[in-house]
DNA sequence: GTCTATATCACGATAGAC
DNA sequence: GTCTATCGTGATATAGAC
């Protein structure tokens, strides 16, 4: 019998739980993935249950055993696509002038989108607006980068960077909905650019406009 | 008995095939109208042929001897707005800067969504492309448009107006985004604008950029 | 050509065994 | 929690009488 003074440390709480618990995220990890890739795809709409569960490799009752719909499935994937976009952010040298903070963040945006990261969702559905405006973790999500954008507008404002006419909430929407610019994939369509062309192509649309400066 | 020299004018031709074709074209301008309304509305996807005809208020059944699929009435409202495009650019005055021109284009089309009568279809759906691709009337009046306004394009680029540095493809792609440009709706939601100030907020970004000229 | 009625099917969601 | 099998619903499209 070997002595237990040989046994290898043993943590003070029981990693079984906490096995489990890890593959439980894991699993629900690679389901959001599957959701994210197909809802950049296809759209909501579009997308079905059954192709998530065929990508993730489980059948569809496991999958609602996870998330109790296809709109929770939805959010899901909006939460960790505004985690990511918080943490892009937190990684901005916040010491650089407010105007080049935003235009990293519309590089970043739509670079996730031509990468076919970006899970795009209808804005007229009303059952999955009524599921995602009753996530309290999207809803943080969207009010902190929402919040930290609208410091940096208002700062590019005031320093003269940013048109000062622009009511900052137009400003504001207007670099969200780069996220889902058709023109990306309509100039990818072309095969005549390459990613990094077309996203300087639009961020120069975006910022400087079509006119000459 | 009457004189038959008092007869009203009978025209040279029977008149009652081509009232019934009047009839016929006339149903189906009011299906178009119909499908047009809602595909602003809702979308392709959510949009239903039973929603269709009940707002035009004859059978579904009656409904599919007029068009063969639900991808072919999204079709014919595609034409109807491209002939309404088509002849907005014939009521331009052609000898106003080519910028000018084409801002008004843009104001248009930004005008026309915001009055729910932009029609709104997925650039992803693979049988609606087909039937898109294979429509005469909807490749040649797209045709046309693109090249009237490529035509403006290079040559407000070579007076200086527009940014020569930017392909005019892009140009182009960008100025049709404006058609179904989210901001638009999301400035509208917010209610503290009127659609003239929002179209003219969005043209400013578009033509002059979010940033201070 | 218009109608009622129905075929056919895809999809979201669930039941119940293990 | 995972599976197989199924339900219920709503959608496109069609049959067939008039």
């Amino acid at each position: 019998m070997v002595s237990t003074t040989t046994a290898a440390p043993v943590p003070a709480v029981p990693p079984k739980r906490s096995f489990r618990e890890k593959m439980h995220l894991a699993r629900e990890d690679a389901i959001i993935s599957a959701v994210n890739r197909l809802l950049a795809e296809k759209g909501f709409e579009s997308m079905t249950v059954d192709e998530v569960a065929a990508e993730v490799g489980i059948a569809k009752a496991s999958l609602y055993k996870h998330f109790p719909s296809k709109e929770d499935l939805a959010a899901a994937a909006m939460v960790r696509v505004m985690d990511r976009a918080r943490a892009f952010l937190d990684s901005l040298d916040v010491t650089r002038a407010p105007l080049d903070l935003l235009r990293e963040v519309a590089r970043w945006t739509m670079s996730v989108q031509l990468a076919g990261e970006m899970p795009s969702l209808p804005s007229e559905n009303s059952t999955l607006r009524a599921v995602l405006t009753t996530n309290k973790a999207y809803v943080d999500g969207l009010m902190d980068v929402s919040d930290r954008l609208g410091e940096w507008i208002t700062q590019a404002q005031a320093q003269g960077g940013i048109n000062p006419a622009l009511p900052p909430i137009a400003v504001l929407y207007t670099l969200y909905a780069r996220a889902c610019d058709p023109v990306l994939g309509f100039l990818k369509g072309t095969g005549q650019f390459n990613d990094e062309q077309i996203i300087d192509m639009v961020l120069s649309t975006c910022f400087d406009g079509l006119c000459t400066r």
